[in-house]
DNA sequence: GAGGAGTTGTAAAAGTTTTGTAAAAGGTGT
DNA sequence: ACACCTTTTACAAAACTTTTACAACTCCTC
């Protein structure tokens, strides 16, 4: 019988209307298209995408992209989630959130409803 | 049943529009022109050429075509890559990315779409 | 709802690292 | 010795990252 690699590693994609991040090339595509994405901008992106949903506070992600272990004073952080915004094109707003005084969350694509449905209805929570 | 030395060897050839390299005999043409490879030359372009769409990293380059484990200072591999892009001519761009802080990608040629097809239309992985 | 402290956004400059290039030096085989 | 190939060197250019300085915004309190 077969090996499955793909059954070892937890999630090596992640895949949206319009996103398309491999994580084990290290790429991404928005559209179809290959975003050229530095070397931080893809870390700081995967992260936030492999947290989809998730708040991931500035302490998070300069410690996992940066490697720093706090107490930034500059604003390294805030120029990379501007670059990857810029090149989120249009889905910026839609994709990266900022949270106020704690830090950023990707959300993922949600296609547009064409009917409303129950769910809808509900107050929902977040 | 007979035997197919084609099941033992993964690929003697690539070949695309404008480029033509045979791994038997190690020659190249561009254009139906025979290039004028070194064997460093050839063995870097063939060494990308089998890994096309894919990135090679400098160690990998490195290691493969000079057999050194790691730590140069040199910018020899920049060199050839240098000389392999001048013998490419016009192509030289469309052929090898540099991957920046990682590598160089043969990117094998692709030809002009006439007309869409149904394939651009479904989200492709990859 | 105005003011203020604190936080994030932005543009540009400065800094760092990596890659590209030209020329020279070093090898190798005939 | 010659022709050809490869490596090194030294520097230029490009790509990327960080810093700086300030503007804009959010939240809180009065």
């Amino acid at each position: 019988m077969g090996t499955f690699s793909a059954a070892i590693i937890p999630t090596e994609r992640y895949q949206d209307a319009h996103l398309d991040l491999d994580f084990q090339h290290k790429t991404a595509r928005l559209d179809l298209a290959p975003m050229r994405l530095t070397r931080k901008e893809y870390d700081l992106l995967a992260l936030l995408v492999q947290n989809a949903g998730e708040i991931v506070t500035r302490e998070a992600l300069l410690m996992r992209v940066w490697g720093y272990s706090t107490q930034i004073k500059t604003r390294t952080l805030d120029v990379h989630i501007r670059r990857l915004r810029k090149k989120l094109g249009d889905y910026a707003d839609q994709y990266i959130e900022t949270i106020f005084g704690i830090g950023y969350r990707f959300q993922p694509y949600r296609p547009p409803r064409l009917f409303r449905v129950a769910s809808d209805l509900v107050s929902v929570g977040a």
